[in-house]
RNA sequence: GGCGGGGUAGCUCAGAUGGUUAGAGCGUUGGAUUCAUAACCCAAAGGUCGGCAGUUCGAUUCUGCUCCCCGCUACCA
């Protein structure tokens, strides 16, 4: 830490189609700014950069589905979610945006002295081609019927019925989301950054990082096991900064290729000596990060950087797991999530309680679990019974003793050289858990401020020798307000709006992270303003009220789920009838070795056994199976599965919870009966 | 299936390069107190550290196998 002059923060960029929710400020925006705002009150050189992702398909999607431009779009949930973390205090000192013309500029540079230098392989694929929109199209905007569950609806690279990986060839009446038409498949080039090359030194660089947290470590190694393999670094769409190629009319950079170059665009914006920020030597960059998103920051823009040759390299990559609510999942499509900015509509004010609580089950080495029930209990038992408490009580004294002003004091007693004994090992304590990424404990660390005041004023009694020796009282009280001083600085980086307040109460005009341990940081004769309270309690039927809410979000999301799916098109009879459904007899059945979801089943069809596999393994035992009469589909075109062929398909009934039934005549039949 | 992360007190989580009584906060119970938002303070109870085997004088910590949860990845004709 020492080795470094300055500090390069950076926050992922968000993705800027949806509104943010408590996951976000947990999974890295949150631990950033405590990292910064401490940083900052060390008087260290640190800056804080962070912005929104907005290119790449998901946003030309939601921008056709709203009949808005990809602009409207962004411009929106950019100033939206630039908003909310405004509330929250996420101290950003830039939050750009990636559709900025600085960011197109300079992730176009970077790309140009690739290509220049000839870092990137160029390669043609045969991708799908809208001929009436004239694009090629991406994964996302090829929809169809489902090669799997049959339902229409499944875009190029994901069923959302049934939840299958697919790929656009394999979807049954392929369709352009833009015109509606059949697309084609046509030849297009793309430049790839042979991730292989530099897999070397990028084993060499985490390998000199034995520091980072074990999931970040984990996930690269597993990748790199795995051997890195060439990325395309360009994509066939209108929505993104454009190649800075001659004839490359309707292809822009991959997303993962421009959007962490938006760190660096985004401090040119904010400062002329943006560069010394990242290509400095003695520059230290730090991402925070969710877990999503390891694979990008510690393998994929590090092999850029090192193809570019000017960059500095993480220092740290301090990757967050994930928050789950209540439970389960934090999911925006399934609107389970408490979104920031309803939040703020519902807790007034209350921005530091959701900081407090999101900080101290932050998700630092495992997914946590945010409860309303936990919320609840944090405000009430912590910040209101603890520091809140504490502070009233420090006030309340003096205010109602000595007219709000602050005593003098006296030499002082076992007792306070107690408790000068407990604080001074604080400040290093606090330090070690904030430089190493553990802002959980540090929360703990600093609110022990105000426990040991809590304790002090318990053992001290200032109120019983209020009357025989005022002067003994009031040496007790400053050193009551010496804590909260203190505590108003140790609290700064996990709830800034409280420790302003206090700060302004006591009057502090300015305030620095050398202060902590020092009990004459308030000097006597200083006018309080009581802040009056701090913190206020949260009943149960605010609680309840939220919990209520997501209840009746889940509900409604499971009705909506139970409906029954739409009759699909019409067809001909004679489409119909080329289909050859038999029924036959499933002879054996066992599970395919290394496969989740597939069992291999031998089914007697009248002629033949034949091989049929079948993604039911989770839903059937295999022996349960052999014997029974089934439904499948004859004459569907044979296809390679994990290296075996399946000639066949098993027909099977979907109950509205996912479950699967076998679809059986309701008498013995003869096996290569026919089901017309 | 492969890879990664995790399974520790009622709850949320720390921790141990293997070694005397395994920690914190909340919750529970008892006590003390009234300056304070029935808050604070003191104390206690509570854990065969996921299961089985191995290495070792000794394992919860190391190794192997196994079960459960989460993620990435392959896979649902």
């Amino acid at each position: 830490m020492s080795d470094f002059s300055r500090t390069t923060v950076t926050a992922a960029l968000i993705y800027a189609n949806g509104p943010i929710h408590i996951g976000h400020l947990a999974g890295c925006y949150l631990p950033a700014d405590i990292y910064v705002r401490y940083l900052r009150l060390q008087k260290k050189d640190v800056i804080f950069v962070s912005g929104t992702d907005e290119h790449g398909v998901p946003i030309t999607i939601k921008a056709a589905k709203e009949g808005k431009t990809p602009q409207q779009v962004v411009d929106y949930y950019y100033k939206e979610i630039k908003d909310s973390f405004e509330q929250f205090g996420i101290s950003f000192d830039i939050y750009g945006r990636t559709s900025d013309r600085v960011h197109h500029e300079v992730s176009q540079e970077f790309f140009l002295k690739l290509y220049k230098e000839g870092k990137f392989v160029e390669e043609v694929t045969e991708q799908f081609y809208d001929e009436e929109a004239k694009q090629f199209l991406a994964d996302r905007y090829i929809t169809g019927d489902c090669p799997s569950c049959k339902q229409p609806g499944a875009y190029g690279d994901q069923c959302e019925k049934c939840g299958t990986t697919l790929s656009p060839t394999e979807l049954v009446n392929p369709k352009s989301a833009l015109s509606g038409s059949k697309p084609v498949l046509k030849p297009t080039k793309n430049w790839f950054l042979p991730l292989d090359q530099w897999q070397p030194e990028l084993e060499k660089y985490i390998a000199s990082h034995l520091e980072w947290k074990s999931n970040v470590t984990g996930q690269v190694k597993s990748w790199l096991q795995e051997g890195l393999k060439p990325r395309a670094m360009t994509r066939d769409l209108n929505w993104g900064v454009p190649i800075p190629l001659p004839d490359t009319e309707g292809k822009v950079l991959y997303v993962w290729f421009d959007a962490p170059i938006g760190y660096v665009s985004m401090t040119k914006q904010l400062t002329p000596e943006w560069e010394t920020y990242w290509k400095a030597k003695d520059s230290r960059i730090v991402h925070f990060i969710g877990k999503d998103n390891i694979v990008f920051h510690c393998l994929i823009f590090p092999a850029m950087c090192m193809a570019h040759g000017g960059y500095q390299l993480a220092d740290q990559v301090p990757a967050n797991e994930f928050m789950n609510l209540e439970g389960d999942k934090i999911s925006t499509s399934r609107n389970w999530a408490v979104w920031l900015h309803e939040y703020l509509v519902d807790f007034p004010g209350k921005q530091d309680v959701l900081r407090y609580a999101l900080t101290a089950s932050s998700p630092e080495t495992k997914d946590a679990d945010f409860t309303w029930a936990d919320f609840q209990t944090k405000n009430n038992s912590e910040l209101v019974a603890i520091l809140g408490n504490f502070v009233n009580r420090a006030f309340v004294l003096i205010d109602k003793n000595f007219n709000s002003v602050v005593p003098p004091k006296l030499e002082g007693t076992g007792l306070e050289a107690d408790l000068m004994a407990a604080v001074v090992d604080i400040p290093a304590k606090l330090e070690a858990a904030l430089e190493n990424y553990k802002f959980r404990d540090a929360l703990v660390l600093a609110m022990e401020i105000a426990r040991l005041g809590n304790k002090y004023l318990a053992e001290a009694e200032p109120w019983k020798i209020m009357k025989e020796d005022t002067a003994k009282a009031g040496t007790v009280l400053n050193y009551a307000v010496q804590l909260v001083a203190q505590a108003s600085i140790a609290l700064e980086p996990f709830i800034p709006f409280s420790a302003h307040k206090l700060r302004s109460a006591l009057g502090m005009t300015s305030f620095e992270w050398s202060s902590l341990g020092n009990f004459e940081v308030i000097s006597a004769g200083t006018a309080l303003q009581n802040p009056g309270l701090l913190f206020e309690k949260i009943e149960d039927e605010e609680v309840q009220k939220q919990v209520d809410k997501l209840t009746q979000t889940k509900a409604q999301m499971e009705l909506a789920s139970k409906s029954v799916p739409a009759l699909k098109e019409t067809v001909a009879f004679d489409d119909f009838a080329k289909m050859d459904i038999r029924i036959g007899e499933i002879v054996a059945a066992e599970k395919m070795e290394k496969s989740k979801k597939l069992l291999k089943l031998q089914v007697n069809d009248g002629f033949v056994t034949r091989t049929i596999l079948s993604g039911i393994a989770e839903h059937f035992a295999p022996e349960d199976l052999v014997g029974k009469q089934v439904t499948f589909l004859a004459n569907l075109a044979p296809r390679k599965m994990m290296g075996i062929e399946s000639e066949g398909m098993i027909l099977m009934a979907e109950d509205a919870d996912g479950s699967l039934a076998l679809v059986q005549p309701n008498k013995q039949i003869w096996n290569g009966g026919t089901v017309n």
